[in-house]
DNA sequence: AGATTCGCCTGAGAGC
DNA sequence: TGCTCTCAGGCGAATC
């Protein structure tokens, strides 16, 4: 599952590929995806150089010469792999991108969450990115910040980190671990966090997010960079998936708990 | 407005 | 072997 260290080891992977080369074909096979992929994408970018690619949040976004864009979200299941040579496609490979340097770049989405969304240049903002929270790189990115938007709010804090409109990135695997680093509870009211909580909240967002860009990401089921190499921040994990297992910090087992229909796996000593 | 639930999807695994 | 059920979850839309 995708979330912004695995979209980053995916962008990092393709660009060398990609910023610079020509985009000689599209070819779509499958436009149902989360959203239909529209009919004229193939002739919008037939024949267009692409100046760089960059990534906002876990959106991937493509800049072609002259400003247009391609907007590119991964949603649950989807990867993204640079092919030396468009081999047959097999089950669930949408779409190509085929590159005039030969090399081909081939979306796999089984679950079809993901997206693949056509993006003007007379069009400053996309809907999707406009309502977006800050990365959680960026200097505004703090404690302070943290503790101002979560003020009178009462949803649990891994709903509040997840909350794409709070701060980008943070899905379930590394909302969890924050907040073990954090010595939170996911299900603590957001607006109940401390000052100095929030500090130390904001910190560890930080701190999972940097180390598992560094580790390539999280491979738990299928997850792989554009090369098809695996991430190893799997072995990182405290608490992601470890539920019953004892605490990495005291001991205890660790406990499970749904927090609106999602898995939460927390140490009941250590997260308070 | 904030909080919660739903819907979109397929594959893996459990249970019978 | 094969069926049914549950779970996985990003995130926009709908609802309360």
């Amino acid at each position: 599952m995708p979330e912004l260290p695995e979209v980053e080891t995916i962008r990092r992977g393709l660009a060398p590929a990609c910023v610079g080369q020509t985009i000689q074909e599209v070819r779509v096979r499958e436009p149902r995806l989360r959203w239909l992929v529209d009919p004229g994408l193939p002739q919008h970018l037939a024949g267009r150089r692409i100046e760089s690619l960059g990534r906002r949040g876990k959106y991937l976004i493509f800049t072609l010469e002259g400003g247009d864009r391609l907007l590119a979200h991964l949603g649950m299941s989807g990867r993204i792999r640079l092919l030396d040579a468009p081999l047959e496609p097999q089950l669930h490979d949408h779409l190509d991108l085929l590159l005039a340097s030969g090399w081909t770049l081939r979306y796999h989405d089984p679950r079809r969450f993901g997206a693949w969304l056509w993006w003007p240049a007379g069009q400053a903002t996309h809907p999707l990115l406009s309502a977006l929270g800050p990365e959680p790189f960026d200097p505004v990115f703090t404690g302070a910040y943290l503790y101002r938007r979560s003020r009178g709010r009462t949803l649990p804090l891994k709903a509040f980190l997840m909350d794409g409109k709070i701060v980008v990135g943070c899905g379930n695997i590394y909302a969890a671990e924050a907040l073990y680093r954090a010595g939170l509870r996911p299900s603590r009211p957001a607006g109940k966090l401390s000052r100095k909580e929030a500090d130390r909240l904001a910190q560890a967002v930080r701190d999972v997010l940097a180390e598992a860009v560094v580790q390539g990401g999280t491979t738990l089921r299928d997850f792989a960079g554009a090369h098809g190499e695996v991430g190893y921040f799997q072995q990182v994990l405290k608490v992601y998936g470890r539920e019953g297992q004892p605490c990495h910090r005291c001991g205890s087992t660790l406990q499970n708990l749904r927090l609106g229909n999602r898995a939460s796996v927390y140490c009941p000593r250590c997260q308070r």
